[in-house]
RNA sequence: GACUGCGUAGCUCAGCCGGUAGAGCAUCGGACUUUUAAUCCGCAGGUCGUGGGUUCGAUCCCCACCGCAGUCACCA
């Protein structure tokens, strides 16, 4: 037998090698039959879930005449083929071979066939006497012959490295893995077609950027060869969105895609990450709150069949409208702390950090009210709730409250102690717009490497004039985790940042 | 980045106080045949994550490194 390139894999052990080499005579056995073992086409008549719901019905012990043809994934090989558990992408069918039933020569094609295979199987339905629905095979298509075996039938993949590293395996052995990365893209469809049934457009910005605004955050660097500069991985795409908006190209955008932040990976923590930001002109933070509340709503209903999510212990209900409170509200009304009547930097630091806040001298006012906020509040709250006016010290895009200028108007929405949402009033003075990224600056220049970049383009474009505008942002796969109740980030992302193996 | 835990056959896991490894499933050979994690008999399968060290002897003890997980830090 003559290796082919293909099949050198250093990283396969001799072990695995000799289960290939098996495998492989199997192989050879189908070409001396004439099979092609990699056909280039098949056509099916039914899914294995149809088949289910169709003869639903049927008696036990009963045979049909219809002929249907089914393909799939051999996951069960019973007394030397004769019974086969096929699975496709709706769930599995049994499959029976018999001799009198088989056309002539696919007995020798069944010999040569595996746990893990791909078939296609034409043939007549029945129930047996068990009760199993079943395709009484007669004839059987070699599909795809694998080389290598599944993992374990009954325990499955369970291995957290394995799943990640080899999400194929996990997808084929995991039914729950299925169902979660299902869940993901009904989500992100009914996202999609809740902003697009109110007018929202889809567009793509830069995800390479030269100046990566709109979020506080470390930026990856990556660098164009051609033009010998480097450029930044985005971490958000807000400014490019709302000089859209300036443009007028639409009153209301979106754009679904990746972020990619330069920081430690954790259980909510992916270096690359999906997020949704919308931008609606004519409308402020008010706005961005009911469709905040309608977009999960419409999330959740798309993968629960309603607006409630069991997640862990909690029963969260995403019904409209949530629970609203001011931060400074209830900052005081959880720490007896009214940040509003301290003027002094450090007696908000002392009062910050006497509340047990992690304070370190640097924070400014509404830096203390944030970690107090986010220390000890954000944790305890559990069902849907927004958060409003965060001080002005941390919302370098937001307008300011027209009652208070140390406030904005804006708002974080909370669930199970975690952020889902971030939206505002969008600041469109472009003075105003320029004051705030000199305050950034100076606070980068003090040693806060996450403090926006000034963007004097984005500041010029305000000064064409950027309408009333309420913006929003939601990290959807914390909004995956909490809708399909899943306790890591990596168990929603297809193939999570790992390190390689060397 | 820090701390803790884990890494044993393709998969899922045992392995006592240090005496160079076991099971089930899968594979292979055989038996059986309307099964449901099919059953029965038998064979084979291992650089115990990697590299050092201690020891007469290391899967086990020590050190370093690699990877994964959890917690924290960083971070929305």
């Amino acid at each position: 037998m003559t290796a082919t390139p293909a099949l050198i894999t250093p990283e396969t052990t001799e072990a695995q090698d000799r289960l290939r080499e098996v495998r492989l005579a199997k192989l050879e056995k189908l070409k001396a039959l004439g099979v092609n073992a990699y056909p280039y086409k098949f056509t099916t008549t039914a899914k294995a879930q149809q088949l289910h719901d169709t003869y639903k019905d049927l008696a036990v012990d009963t045979q049909t005449t219809d002929d249907v043809v089914v393909a799939g994934r051999i996951r069960a090989y019973r007394n030397d083929g004769m019974f086969i558990d096929l699975q496709d992408v709706t769930g599995k069918v049994q499959i029976f071979s018999h001799k009198e039933t088989l056309a002539p020569g696919m007995a020798d094609i069944l010999a040569c066939l595996d746990i893990g295979d791909l078939i296609g199987v034409a043939g007549t339905v029945r129930r047996t006497k068990r009760g199993e629905l079943t395709v009484n095979a007669t004839t059987i298509t070699v599909l795809a012959k694998t080389l290598l075996p599944l993992p374990d039938k009954f325990h499955g993949l369970s291995d957290t490295e394995a799943r990640y590293r080899q999400r194929y395996l996990d997808l084929i052995m995991n039914e729950e893995s299925r169902n979660t990365f299902r869940a993901r893209s009904a989500i992100l469809r009914a996202v999609r077609e809740t902003l697009q049934g109110r007018g929202f457009i889809e567009v793509e910005t830069p995800m390479m950027q030269v100046i990566p605004g709109g979020a506080a955050a470390k930026p990856f660097i990556t660098h164009h060869n051609a033009l010998d500069i480097d450029l930044y991985m985005r971490i958000a795409p807000e400014l490019y969105l709302k000089r859209l908006i300036v443009g007028g190209l639409s009153e209301r955008v979106f754009e679904v895609g990746r972020n990619f932040r330069n920081e430690g990976l954790s259980p909510k923590h992916n270096p690359e990450f999906t997020m949704m930001e919308c931008y609606q002109a004519y409308t402020d933070m008010e706005g961005m709150m009911e469709l905040t509340e309608a977009i999960f709503e419409a999330a959740c209903t798309a993968v629960n069949g309603g607006v409630e999510a069991q997640f862990g212990e909690h029963r969260l209900n995403f019904k409209g409208p949530w629970a609203r409170v001011r931060m400074v509200d209830i900052v005081k009304e959880r720490t007896g702390i009214d940040f509003l009547a301290i003027s002094d930097v450090k007696e908000a630091r002392a009062a910050a950090k006497k509340a047990g806040a992690e304070i370190t001298g640097k924070e400014l006012w509404g830096q203390c009210v944030e970690k107090v906020f986010g220390d000890l509040i954000e944790p305890t709250i559990v069902q849907p709730t927004h958060i409003t006016h965060h001080p002005r010290d941390i919302s370098p895009f937001a307008k300011a409250d027209p009652k208070d200028s140390r406030l904005t108007e804006r708002y974080e929405s909370f669930c199970v102690g975690r952020e889902i949402a971030n939206a505002f009033s969008e600041l469109t003075d472009p003075q105003d717009q320029m004051a705030r990224f000199v305050d950034q600056m100076k606070q980068r220049e003090s040693g806060d490497d996450e403090a926006q970049m000034i963007d004097a383009d984005y500041v010029t474009a305000l000064e064409y004039g950027l309408p009333p505008t309420g913006g929003l942002g939601i990290g959807i796969d914390r909004a995956i985790m909490l809708l399909t109740g899943t306790e890591t980030i990596r168990d929603v992302i297809l193939f999570p940042t790992l390190k390689p193996v060397k």
